[in-house]
This record gives C-alpha cells, sequence and structure tokens, in this order.
DNA sequence: CGTTTGTCTACTGTCGACAATTGACGTATA
DNA sequence: TATACGTCAATTGTCGACAGTAGACAAACG
C-alpha cells in the first residue's frame, strides 16, 4: 500500500556540481563577483565547504556560458565583459527574440497573446507601485516566456545562456532608469503586433526595444572598470 | 642567448580534460559513439589511459554543448536525435547564418566576397574529382568562414555548437548524395547576392540552402534507431 | 499470488593526497 | 649591471580510494 494523501518534498539530493553551479552562477549575473574576479579553488571549496572535484566540474559548465573563463594552470576568473561583448549579446538576443515572435505568430495561438497580456498586467501594477526588482524580474519572465511559446527547445536553450550575462550586464551598469510605467507600457505595442499577426512590425519593435536598451547601457560603459552593482532597470 | 632561427613546436601540455574532450567530440560527431551509446567512467578512463576526474570535467563541457546527457547518479550517454531535435537545429542554423550574412554584407569589405569565391572554387575543384568528404570539408570551411567574416563572437561560439551537432546529423544519415557539382553550384547565387549587397536574396537563399538539406535528411529519419555511418553530403 | 522488504552490484559522486606548472624572487656569473 | 639560472611558494591538474545511489533480483510476508 502507497502512503495515500500525505504529500511530501522530494528531498535535494542534486549533485554538489549542481548546487555549486547555482550559487556561482548567482554571484555572477547578480554582479557579487565582478569581471575579473579570481575564483581560487581552495579558497572557494573551503567557503562552500566541499572539495574542488565538484567545484572544477561546475567551472566547466560556467566556462561553456560564457560566464568564466579558464586559462590552464594559470587560473579561472570572472569573464571580463567589453563594450564589444554587450553589442554581440544584445544583438545576438536580438536575433533570437525575432526568430521566436515569428514563430509565435507563425503558430497563431490565441491563448499565446493572452498570457503575454497577463504578464503585462503583472508587470504594469510593480511598476505603478514603483517596485523596481518585481518590475526587472517580470520583464525577463515576460522575454522567457515569448521564447517558450515559440516551442523550439534549442532556441530557449541558447536564450538562457545569452539572458543570463545580459543579467549581469544589467547588475553591472552604473546607473538607474526611473520610468517604470513606461518600461511596461513599451511591451503594449509588441504584444499587439503578435496579436494583429503582423510580423514584419513586431521586427521592428523588438529591434527598437533591444537597440534603445543597449544604446542606454553602451552609452556610459567604461570598459577597464565595469563596476558599481545597483539595481538597474532593463 | 635566445636560439635564433631553430623554431621547434610547442610541447603539447593541454590539460587532459581538453584532450579527452576532442576525443570523445569527434567520436560522437563523427557516429562512431551513436546517440544512446552509454559513456562509462571507468571503461573510458581505463580505455584512454587517465582517471576519472578529467573525464568526468569533459563530459560536462560535452552535457553543455548538447552531445551528450548526464543523468544524475544514473549515468551519460551520447545524446538522442528525434526529428524536433534535427529541426531546431537547421532552422536555428538558419536563423544565425542569415543574420551573419546581414552583417557581412553592411561591412561591405569587398575582400569578404574574394574570400568566399576562393572557398568555392576549391570545392568545385573537389567535386569535380569527385572528393566526396574533401567537399564536404570545404562545405563546413565555407559556412564557416561566412560565420567568421561576420566579425562576431558570441555568434561564431554559437554557431560553433550548432554545426557541431549537424555534423553528428550528416554522419548519422542513412543515404548518400550523390551529385558533388551540383552542391559547389548551389553557392554560386548566396556568393553573387552577397556581391551585389542584395540582403533580402540572400537571406532567401539561405533558407532554401539549410530547408532544402533539413528535407533531405528528415525525409528519411527514423526517429527509433538514429544510425548507419556512412559518408554523407550537405 | 502480489506486495513489500532486504540484499547485492555496478555505477556515479566526492574526497584528500600527490604531481606538474607557473611566476616571482633571489643569486651567480660574465 | 644585465643576463641567465636555481629555487620556492602558490595554484591548478591528476590520481586512487571510498561513499552514496539506483535498479535488479531474491526473500519474507500477508
Amino acid at each position: 500500500m502507497s502512503t495515500k494523501g500525505v504529500l511530501l518534498q522530494h528531498v535535494d539530493n542534486k549533485p554538489l556540481r549542481e548546487k555549486i553551479l547555482d550559487t556561482l552562477r548567482e554571484a555572477i549575473v547578480s554582479g557579487d563577483f565582478k569581471p575579473g574576479h579570481p575564483l581560487l579553488e581552495n579558497d572557494l571549496a573551503a567557503q562552500l565547504g566541499v572539495s574542488r572535484a565538484p567545484l572544477r566540474e561546475a567551472f566547466q559548465i560556467l566556462a561553456s556560458e560564457g560566464l568564466v573563463e579558464t586559462i590552464p594552470y594559470k587560473g579561472t576568473i570572472v569573464r571580463h565583459l567589453s563594450r564589444q561583448d554587450i553589442e554581440e549579446l544584445y544583438t545576438l538576443r536580438c536575433v533570437l527574440e525575432q526568430f521566436a515572435i515569428r514563430r509565435v505568430i507563425a503558430a497563431g495561438h490565441i491563448e499565446d497573446v493572452a498570457t503575454l497580456r497577463g504578464i503585462y498586467e503583472e508587470m504594469l501594477a510593480a511598476a505603478v507601485q514603483g517596485n523596481l526588482k518585481a518590475v526587472n524580474e517580470i520583464d525577463r519572465h515576460f522575454h522567457d516566456t515569448l521564447i517558450a511559446l515559440s516551442q523550439h527547445h534549442l532556441l530557449t536553450e541558447t536564450w538562457s545562456t545569452v539572458t543570463l550575462r545580459v543579467r549581469q550586464v544589467m547588475a553591472l551598469r552604473n546607473r538607474r532608469n526611473s520610468d517604470l510605467t513606461q518600461i511596461a507600457y513599451n511591451h503594449v505595442p509588441i504584444i499587439e503586433a503578435v496579436a494583429r499577426g503582423s510580423e514584419s512590425e513586431a521586427m521592428d519593435l523588438i529591434e527598437k526595444h533591444v537597440v534603445t536598451s543597449l544604446d542606454l547601457i553602451v552609452e556610459l560603459w567604461d570598459d577597464g572598470a565595469e563596476a558599481s552593482t545597483e539595481e538597474t532597470a532593463p
């Protein structure tokens, strides 16, 4: 007989490398670990209370994601972010998002639009409350959802590594965007273009959306000292 | 005094994980290790004459590249390739290549076109000699070069993992394409579209180029048994 | 019988110890 | 004094041994 009705949480038996990975990834994309920051294996292992083996396995994954850089026999550091890196990040992001939208429009599921509208409502609510952090999270969620709706796993995977680094850039950015409701409003034309199925219009809007964010960041990006951790807005 | 004039090879002191990585990657994309093939750590370590630590580090990278799949406490296998996977591979590939071409055209360096023409000449030469393997390699080189000319590192990185898996698909494909010169000819209109700077035309050509290859493969792809290793053509 | 529980085994996960490499610093030598 | 050459400490790379897990199969139980 099985233990009916009683529902229990799964005990957490993820391998250490995955827990370590989550921890380090968060530290990097949140800007806690700044570009150039050395990741010493002994120190980190001691700090996290693990041995170096799973730590090193996590390093390989972080390196594949482009978050860190390992030079053999020298060490691993958080990757530097040049102006060019950021431009590449945003231009590729744009291409991926445009591709996703084309697929969403082509699929033509009306409920997709409803999903996006729902997220927009949340974002607007958070914006009028002046909750910057929430707006940021919901904005990320909006774009992640757009990608997910494309029903393209490979795209989704590629997207997730790109956005990780975009998050990092935003966390390191040295100025804060203020007009939260405007950020929310910006999403309306995109949703409506998808709703109407007007592909070329949606393409232009995404491009503008992304290029604007890029300009805001690159404008005053200091290639030498990528730093200053404040909450910033998309 | 330095040892003038005498030029010596660098001794190979790459970390083991990288050598292992190259070996395993080649085995997978060449179709030697077929989808579903289990990668047992003890066996492989013994076979390669290394310990499990660097082997496992290589596994993490292969997993990030989408070539293998690791299930915690169960094991690592070469990833299965469903029809949908292949479709996603080729559609994303198409998007990336289109993006690259847009950038090459926008940059407008005349020498880029010359580079591409040069590679085409090589391909044609190999084709008339009926050298299937060479045509395949040069075809890959053509597309890799196109990406490289875009001067977009992030795109280049993304591309390289996608094409790895495309190579794998071609290696596993169960029929051989015969008309080699036709394959070479197919590249002419693309080069000329780039030369004339006609973006929309180039976009269409790439799309057709890729969709055709995709159809040829998906047409008779057996989702159950991804197999039969023969040389195949693009 | 069918279900549960114990046991065994092949494998992955983790650890601590040791080897190899690097770069810095000091030292000899012309 | 400038160049080459030991030497050393810090760090990464590699290894072998042990711990933990999942799945299969057998034994106990109703």
